[in-house]
DNA sequence: TTAAAAGTTAGAGCGCACTCTAAGTCAAGC
DNA sequence: GCTTGACTTAGAGTGCGCTCTAACTTTTAA
């Protein structure tokens, strides 16, 4: 069961790097991971499940800072700070959901956009094709209307 | 029509600050602003149109760079770079896309984890409700499992 | 008229999350 | 044994997107 990986391998396993991994530790987002007779890090497939979960956290934008609280809790009282924990997840989880909805509603206006340059492009053409050399008229202002 | 505004009421408009304002000016975000006979800068409608559609991109998390880009194509060809535009817009829909898909995905995972801490949580309870001491066994590696 | 508030510039500084370097130790294959 | 590559540390450097400072001018309200 224990593979102890290399940091190396562990690199590859969560597409971290082997910086980011030696960092991580530093600043106690990953506790002392065990070491080799020589000093080499040897990482458990517990670890691994950790630093899996970490990145969940760091891809959802959760702040080291924030990170460090939640590693301290699950180190320091594992089996008494459920209910923090579980707040800290909460909290973290409505802000996600935040983001994801102002997300969606800027990529709205961007697909507007899109769709107006599409006609845009589309009535060049029909000019193209008509040969009149006329300056189209709109967006021609220095900063160009986000309505036009 | 033109309401001039100063950059303080712009910043305000926008929830920029005015340094942010200065800034996106200096890095050619945005065009040159026009000017009072003093050098105060004066905001048209159409400056603030485009400020609020540049917050669009930044928010969405495009990089400065690409909007460098998108604004140059804007004020050197306004309107010859209809479709160059909309590709560069549709590129990012899509990894804004990609992102929020990623977003859902890792948030699925907390949740998973904060039912589990839910559960955990209760059974604390019961575990003090009948009084018994033992230590509880998950959980309890340095760094514990997230599947744990 | 004068004090305070708001504007200007060039350029320095900051916080975040890495990312890399230097100088050295350790491990595996020839 | 020796080379090559992976490992170690402390600490410096990087890129991004602001954010602030200093020194100065202009506007505004009392």
């Amino acid at each position: 069961m224990e593979q102890e990986l290399t940091i190396q391998q562990v690199a590859e396993a969560t597409s971290l790097s082997v910086h980011t991994l030696r960092y991580y530790e530093r600043c106690n987002l990953i506790a002392p991971i065990g070491r080799s007779p020589s000093g080499h890090r040897r990482y458990s497939s517990n670890d691994i499940r950790w630093i899996e979960f970490l990145t969940k956290l760091r891809l959802t934008g959760m702040p080291i800072r924030q990170m460090q609280q939640y590693a301290l809790l699950v180190r320091q009282a594992p089996d008494t700070s459920f209910h923090e924990r579980r707040q800290m997840l909460e909290a973290h989880r409505e802000s996600v959901a935040q983001q994801i909805q102002q997300l969606q509603d800027n990529l709205a206006v961007i697909d507007w956009k899109i769709q107006h340059y599409a006609e845009l492009e589309a009535k060049s053409h029909e000019l193209f094709q008509s040969a009149a050399g006329q300056s189209a008229a709109s967006e021609s202002a220095v900063n160009q209307s986000a309505a036009s």
